[in-house]
DNA sequence: CCAATAGTGTCTATCAGACAGTATGTC
DNA sequence: GACATACTGTCTGATAGACACTATTGG
């Protein structure tokens, strides 16, 4: 049986578009003040040795959710499991890709640097990208809006920090989000109420020691 | 020419999905109290008589973008134009139009209801809106949330108040967005610095006359 | 004058931001 | 005890929210 719209067309009427998804991975490098993007280098095909962000077509014939492509594009590219991407929008321009139409739907999400130990990731700071193809620069522009804004509502809301944090560790990881210094106890007041207090303590430090929290 | 990817596939090897766009077009019926949502009837086919969002599929055989997509729908299917729609996110669930595998890219937008007029637009409160096939009740769902997270920001930033308006015009605009009651004091002075008076005011009333202002 | 709506002076509670203090650890 | 870092009391200025007053029109 085949259905068809209310013009009597089916689904094979219409011509189709590609659809891939690309994934902004963003990160926090050690001692870094700034975020990282997480890219891996093409090998093989018509771009090789070129950097990108970690993404790959949908793959309809296992009816596969976007959500689903992506988490596959973050495995097999760079070697990263167990994140939450989340969808930022369609990018469509139709000369985007050279090959033919293809629409983007851009993700993003955010991974502890230590979980990429070891991983086929290579990790870029912000600062410092070289150009990325397609529209992966817009990408990555709008992965670092949607990040602040994320950061801007309260402690460490996507798990940069780790499940247990000093309160100046956690001010470390909002700094280089947001890109700006912070007034300490400006910004403990701020996140207090979302923390629930360890009882821990962060020993072997010169000074006083910092009690650890963790995110209510 | 056929361009291949790093694994030596072309565009052709990968199914494809349909692609199509969705709008939830808001406006406010006059003397309501809360928003409205432009739905049409449909005609002939299978769901004759069932009324949802405007939509239609993305022609990619004409190079058409989204934004297009979107325009369209909502020009042939209620007869609105000059709209500017936003892109909300994509629909993908696996099965949710049982024809065969359909992404949907949903879109906000908003419009005066004087524009509305002799159209084949069909405006439904938001209390009182009929059970709406596919996702579309998760589409004006998101579309709702997007449209109050923007009046937060400003004083009627998507234009549903027209040009010229008092504030108490302004202020029952803004409460039936947000579907909550303001004070009329607070209310002026947080809007009041995006405003422009036109140096004009609403005669022909009881009480004393209202100055008009425009968006700045 | 009265009714009705527009517009404003002012009080208060809250909050961000900052300074400068006290507390508690290492060396 | 010197020093470094963690933590906090308190002041200040800005802001949201609300009350109640004044202003200006039509009838």
């Amino acid at each position: 049986m085949i259905w068809r719209d209310e013009h009597g067309k089916s689904l094979a009427d219409h011509e189709r578009p590609s659809v891939a998804v690309d994934v902004a991975l963003l990160t926090l490098p050690p001692g870094g003040d700034e975020l990282g993007v997480v890219l891996h280098e093409r090998t093989g095909g018509h771009e090789a040795g070129r950097r990108a962000l970690p993404g790959t077509f949908l793959h309809v014939d296992r009816r596969e959710t976007l959500r689903d492509a992506a988490l596959r594009a973050l495995r097999d590219k760079v070697g990263v499991t167990g994140r939450e991407p989340r969808q930022l929008r369609v990018f469509d321009a139709p000369d985007r890709d050279p090959r033919g139409r293809v629409l983007s739907v851009a993700h993003v999400d955010v991974v502890p640097f230590a979980l990429l130990a070891g991983s086929a990731a290579e990790v870029v700071g912000l600062g410092s990208l070289p150009p990325l193809p397609y529209d992966h620069d817009d990408v990555v522009a709008a992965a670092v809006a949607h990040v602040r804004d994320v950061y801007r509502a309260g402690p460490d809301p996507l798990g940069l920090a780790g499940e247990e944090f000093t309160l100046l560790e956690l001010q470390t990881v909002h700094q280089a989000v947001l890109g700006t210094p912070l007034q300490k106890d400006t910004f403990r007041r701020h996140v207090l109420p979302g923390l629930a207090d360890t009882g821990r303590t962060r020993e072997g430090t010169v000074g006083k020691p910092a009690r650890t929290f963790r995110r209510r």
